[in-house]
DNA sequence: CGGCTCATTGAATATGGTCAACGCAAGTGG
DNA sequence: CCACTTGCGTTGACCATATTCAATGAGCCG
């Protein structure tokens, strides 16, 4: 098992503030676990005794609205912190997270979090950071549900998937999500989801195969996003 | 001017994690600003060279959607310190943030809030504490707004209107938004707001006067807040 | 009294959700 | 190997919901 001073993960995230005694200690305490794609990592309304990085998969972060369907939030992946937000307030967690693909994640307990948070200003200003920078993220992701139609909201989620994951070597999204996985990104129904997928393919913005997914005309794709 | 180490307020944000001394610069280089109702506190990509404490009155804060159409993504009220995010990250603001009714808020230069968030812990983790809260609160926006229809959101607007701000000695809720504001809390166009709120009106699950609203059946609401 | 701003209403249209059916591919157990 | 299930993806038809454009009213202020 590695030890988390040498992690290249660690770059990416907010563990990079601390300390080499601190991160002695993250790594003593630290447990490495796999996840099979499906798993639940935690679930709403889970108590977290720790955090969890991501050292490789995307995890889904999804909430269960009262009406019975899964929004998902946001996607996490290589060097994204989960439970973070849920440690720091000490209230159970708010959101599910879900291996979409198998995932290797680090398990950190929490006190080794608080006692750094509270004592090292670098680690703490750097979580902030973090944190304002996910808040952001948050309010731009409630204009854009709030204001765009679902089949922008589609085009965007392909422009963001392919941004973020890249392409396998034919040229598709290399994060591959069923269509009731985007469907619940967008906060859509799956069959209105799936027709507006079928749309795209006809007008030759994405090519489809299966659920494997490749955009196609990049630029018409943004003009769709961006309300055409 | 007042003094902040005498400032009720701060017990409400996390100034109150703040030593003497470090009030103390605080409230030395703060200034007090009243703001007019409609004024603008500070606008999407403005630079902000400090926070802004609002010590009475309300504002909105709102994002421009690409399609020309205001999104209200939160409303701050007594105690809530503006622009935290923006300089936390050392980021143009995000939002704007503009008065509901008649405002007073402190200026605080941002050096007075980094040093301390640099130097005192304390400090940090509230600051910290109150972000990962709102971020909380914002994935809840996110899931209402794409799960719920319109007149969910609505009803669940006027609760929380009513749980945030009160009534007056009439029964109204203390807070008067017009039907635009109301419309763009919530995401939808004025019009389907008002037919709404007509809506509720005959149902008798509230009264209205001209712009003012006051909920009439509390239970009633909750219902269809919840889908009925 | 204009001239404003905002609330309100109607009618036509677009958008999205729901229900139901069918196809296809990947297992699974006999 | 075949029948059987199971999970998705896909499509159609219908209904509910929300947007848009347009017109009208109601109150307010100089």
């Amino acid at each position: 098992m590695g030890r988390c001073e040498n992690c290249i993960i660690r770059q990416f995230n907010s563990l990079r503030a601390m300390s080499k005694e601190e991160l002695k200690r993250v790594s003593d305490t630290k447990t490495t676990k796999l996840v099979k794609k499906g798993e639940t990592i935690f679930g709403e309304g889970d108590k977290l005794n720790g955090v969890f990085c991501v050292r490789d998969g995307v995890s889904k972060l999804s909430k269960l609205s009262p009406n019975g369907k899964d929004q998902i939030v946001k996607l996490a992946t290589k060097g994204a912190v989960l439970g973070q937000r849920s440690v720091i307030t000490e209230e159970v967690a708010n959101l599910s997270a879900i291996a979409v693909n198998d995932m290797e994640v680090c398990f950190v307990p929490k006190d080794a979090i608080m006692d750094s948070l509270n004592s090292n200003p670098n680690f703490a200003v750097e979580v902030l950071r973090h944190i304002a920078h996910d808040l952001k993220e948050a309010d731009d992701v409630i204009v854009n549900m709030s204001q765009k139609t679902v089949k922008q909201r589609i085009a965007e989620a392909f422009i963001y998937l392919e941004e973020n994951f890249g392409k396998d070597k034919n040229g598709y999204l290399a994060l591959t999500l069923s269509r009731e996985d985007i469907a619940n990104v967008v906060g859509t129904a799956t069959e209105s989801a799936i027709r507006i997928i079928s749309d795209f393919k006809k007008l030759g913005l994405i090519k489809a195969f299966g659920k494997k997914v490749a955009i196609a005309d990049r630029n018409g794709l943004n003009e769709v996003a961006k309300g055409s």
